[in-house]
DNA sequence: ATTTATTTTTAGACTCACCTAAAAATTATA
DNA sequence: TATAATTTTTAGGTGAGTCTAAAAATAAAT
């Protein structure tokens, strides 16, 4: 049975490797969850021990395949969870991170099918981010970056990439959320910001930063 | 902010207290939680130092206002992830008690407002007992135990004293559930078990330790 | 009223997950 | 390539919550 701080680890592990790549690095994770060095290290001794981890000294951490379901069930919880909140109990999109921070580590299989049945099978949470099935499959969609978008080709909003409140927040100021279409009108060389239209009638100007994480 | 296991003690604390209507001992509060009377004296010295109990050495403990405030608090939110998972999740009476032991713990009043919502205010929990409303206030409802009601006098089931799995899978097999009426058609001395009539139709007989939980 | 039994508390130690400070390994730079 | 800078690990310590063993206080019984 893992503790509440190893699924913590685990997934933190699971997230980096997705963004970079490559074997995780220690001060990466001491960044991500704000603890220090040192303390990464003993905990990657620890999970190294339950062959949870592949992990070289000074050369960091990949998951092994026990180490990468256990990841993905935690995931599925807490995007499960996440679904929840937002279409059950009235929560926005940039309110429900830190409770299913909380709930994910609720330990009931039965509880869990049974609100995944209770909510319809979703496959996706309210980013956008898929959510893996019960056997550890996750479905990837083919995806590109708003920046990346060509000139006057529509596109649906699918996810974003920063799911901080603070983000989520003001792409609800702007009039973005999921399932919206938007298309590049133009795009400023200089501070490489971006006018957009967003299905089809509201015109925005947002910046390099925004439209590199949707 | 309290720790998973102070609120666990004092959940337990006013259970006990509950029961007994006394001060609370060291080795009562050690056997319900399963610890050794050595780890809740470290324990008791801890909470009362935070006022929320009174404590006097070798002489027991009773729950301050602050302390019974927090204890309503778990309580509630027990209770009311106990409706939510028999009422939403499809989980019987008798596998909610884990489950919700888990849930109890989550830290949003958001949360909470939103699920009692969800749930259109429920009073009662699964087995009858009454949910501590958001300001503290507790109903309480005239009862008998069933070995003290009168000879063909019919009584409704409103709750169970004893929650465990085992009891309560025990009355589904009977055909004892929450809402059901109850008489009393004879009662044997000897053993002081008691012929009871369900729902005016389904005869059983029930012993003495059966009773006295409904 | 003593002695015996029970309950409760103290003392000292363990594990988990964290810390600081310092040493070692790796990587970057001159 | 030798030195400097960075990253990572080890060593030793802390607090929360638990434990065992032993001492102290209370309650029961002779």
């Amino acid at each position: 049975m893992l503790s509440l701080t190893e699924e913590n680890y685990l997934k933190t592990i699971y997230s980096l490797a997705q963004e970079h790549e490559a074997a995780v690095s220690t001060n990466g994770i001491s960044d991500y969850l704000d603890t220090r060095p040192a303390s990464v290290s003993d905990m990657l001794k620890k999970l190294a021990q339950k062959e949870l981890i592949h992990y070289i000294k000074y050369k960091g951490v990949t998951l092994t395949d026990a180490g990468n379901r256990e990841a993905l069930k935690i995931i599925r919880k807490h995007r499960l969870w996440e679904v929840f909140l937002v279409e059950k109990m009235k929560f926005n999109w940039d309110e429900v991170h830190e409770v299913a921070e909380q709930l994910e580590h609720i330990k009931s299989p039965l509880l869990i099918k049974r609100l995944d049945e209770f909510l319809s099978f979703p496959r996706f949470d309210p980013h956008g981010d898929p959510i893996p099935t019960d056997d550890g499959e996750l479905i990837i969609r083919e995806t590109v970056m708003l920046q990346d978008l060509e000139h006057n080709k529509s596109a649906e909003v699918v996810g974003v990439k920063d799911t901080s409140a603070v983000f989520l927040k003001y792409l609800d100021k702007l009039g973005v959320s999921l399932g919206c279409k938007i298309e590049i009108v133009d795009s400023i060389e200089f501070d490489q910001s971006l006018e957009i239209e967003i299905d089809s009638n509201l015109k925005r100007l947002i910046s390099k930063e925004v439209a590199q994480n949707i």
